[in-house]
Order: structure tokens, then C-alpha cells, then sequence
DNA sequence: CTGCAAATGTTATAATGTTGCAAACTTTGC
DNA sequence: GCAAAGTTTGCAACATTATAACATTTGCAG
């Protein structure tokens, strides 16, 4: 299994976009899921970057390309990526990401920079454990979990200090 | 110090709130801030359950005794509100909710019964250092944590056993 | 090729949140 | 007490995010 590259680090971003495209291509042909035109369009610009991208961003995208979409075009395709794991909605930025690793229909949890914008996924066993501890503790039983962690990523912390 | 009582569970809840409004007023008088009549009254408006209010709820409520208020009037007392870490904003829901430890301006931890709407705040250090643990380990700086569990309360879970 | 289900188009509207400026109120310095 | 300065509130308009309802098209099984 090859790394993945950080957000805030130079890499080839091409490599990232393809890659999404080809896992989500995968992930539908075994579940029977039509990854429609829009569909797949919607994921590449999502994955244009690794700063999340608000519904009405792919909207003006989509125009900006002759595809002159309405909303619900965009948030029915962001509901058929989210339903099968390709992408994330950021709660605290009413935004959306594509999801690294793919497939299973999970929750992570995100590093956002408040500086540059990008948005690591994170997906750590000892923090969801850690939480799952201390609400069961407390009799909850968990279902979904939302976590997203805003500060300075590392390239960031570095400019700041040669302010 | 005594134990604050659960959402979930029955209690006094009169006792909840006016300990919630001296509790604010304690902290605004020493921190020299005002809590207006109609910050107060908001605070207020927000502790009369423990599910969250949604801003237009709010406003809603306002307009039903005569005060005729626009949104910013709300949206500016619950700025304030935040500021002084007496209500926290839950991202996935676009409500707010009375913070039973205020005073110190931090984030805690929620969780959500998706049933009765209720939510109780927890303050786990255990998670806390958990969570930030995993972001330094990434050379992330944390700042802001949103940490929002839905789930089934205890409450709610004994209910669905008797279906 | 026909008919059904899934997907998309289209229009309108709901829900949430902000900007900018004017009026009222509070505090402060004198 | 009173005027100046700062803070808070009123108010109108607007921006952003998301959904509802229904018509139309597309893909596919029989």
C-alpha cells in the first residue's frame, strides 16, 4: 500500500486526483452504484484540492463549464458520494472533501488549517477508541462521530515563525 | 461542588437554569462584561431544555412576547454568549446549547441522542489529550476542537429494548 | 420496443447567517 | 450634571446553504 501524500506538502496532485477517480470507479462497479457523469465530475473537482469545497463552489464550477446546474444536481450527487464514503462534509465549514481512503463507510477525523485551508483525514484507532470509551462510560451508545480539529498545520507554523 | 444533573434523566430543571443565569452573571460581573436584558434573556431561552435551540427557534420565542427582533439581534447575543463560554454552538445541528461548566472559554465534548435530542456536554481529559496527542503527532498545531457524538442516550436505548 | 425505476432538470422556497448604518443607551472624564 | 466616546440595539437588506415538489430524461430488464 503506497503512502499518500500530505495536503500541505508539494506532491504531485494529479497523482491524488487520479487515484480518487480510480478507487471511486472500484468501489462502484462492486457495489452496483452508478458513478454517472455528474457524479464523477462532482468527486474530481472535489479533489482539485485538498481545501474543502463549499456546495455553491462545484456549483459556479459546474457553470463556468456550460453545465448549468442547480443545486439540487450538486447535492444529490454530494449525498450519492457521501452514501458511498467518497467524500466528507465538514460540518464546521459547511464544505466538503474527498475522503483518502475510500470504501468503507466510515467517520474520520480532520486537521484543518485555518491558515492555508487544507484538510488532512486522520484515522486514528486510539482517538475513536478514546471516545468511544468515555460515551459508553456515560451509557451513550455511539453511532456517529464528528471531528474536526481546527488549527495551524505544520508548513504554516513554520511561515509564522519567519514573520 | 455539586452534581449537575443529566438531560436525560428527570430533575429539577428550574434549578438547572437559575443556576446557569447566576452562574452567568457571576462570571459577566467579573469579567466585567454586560449581560443585557436581552442576552440574559436568550441565555435563558436556551436553557429551558436540554436540547439545542436552533438561532430562528430563538427568535421565534422572542417574537411570541413582544420583543420584535431581528436575526443579527440574536445572532449578536449568541456571539457574545460564545464569547464568554456560557453557550456552544453545535456544528451539526446549526444550534446552540447552555454550557453547564462555563466560565472557562473551552470546547468540549457532545454527545446527541438522536432520538430525544437531548445532549449532554462532557469534559474528558482523557479524550482531550487523546485527540491532540493525534494532531501534534502530525506535526499539527491544534487550536479549535469540535467533537460531536450522536448516538442513543441511556434513556433511549431502554426505551427501544421495550419496542 | 415497452414499461419501470433511477437519475436529472427546473422552479421555487426554506433555513441559516451577515453587512451596514442609524438610533439608543452607558460609561467616562470633566 | 453634561458632553464626548464607546458600546449595544434596531432595522432593512442581503448572502449563503440546503430542500421540496414535480416534470423530464435516461438506462435497463423483460
Amino acid at each position: 500500500m503506497p503512502e499518500r501524500a500530505l495536503p500541505y506538502r508539494p506532491h504531485n496532485h494529479d497523482a491524488c486526483v487520479s487515484h480518487a477517480l480510480a478507487d471511486a470507479r472500484t468501489i462502484c462497479r462492486q457495489q452496483n452504484a452508478r458513478l454517472t457523469a455528474i457524479r464523477e465530475r462532482v468527486l474530481e473537482l472535489i479533489w482539485q484540492s485538498h481545501k474543502p469545497l463549499g456546495a455553491y463552489d462545484i456549483l459556479a464550477r459546474l457553470g463556468e463549464e456550460g453545465h448549468n446546474a442547480a443545486p439540487p444536481t450538486v447535492y444529490r450527487a454530494l449525498d450519492f458520494l457521501q452514501q458511498y464514503g467518497l467524500v466528507h462534509r465538514i460540518a464546521s465549514l459547511n464544505a466538503f472533501i474527498g475522503c483518502p481512503h475510500a470504501g468503507e463507510h466510515h467517520r474520520g477525523t480532520f486537521l484543518i488549517c485555518h491558515q492555508c485551508g487544507n484538510v488532512l483525514e486522520l484515522d486514528s484507532p486510539t482517538v475513536s477508541e478514546s471516545i468511544e470509551a468515555a460515551a459508553r462510560a456515560e451509557g451513550f451508545r455511539p453511532d456517529d462521530i464528528t471531528l474536526e480539529i481546527s488549527g495551524l498545520c505544520p508548513r504554516c507554523q513554520g511561515a509564522e515563525a519567519h514573520d
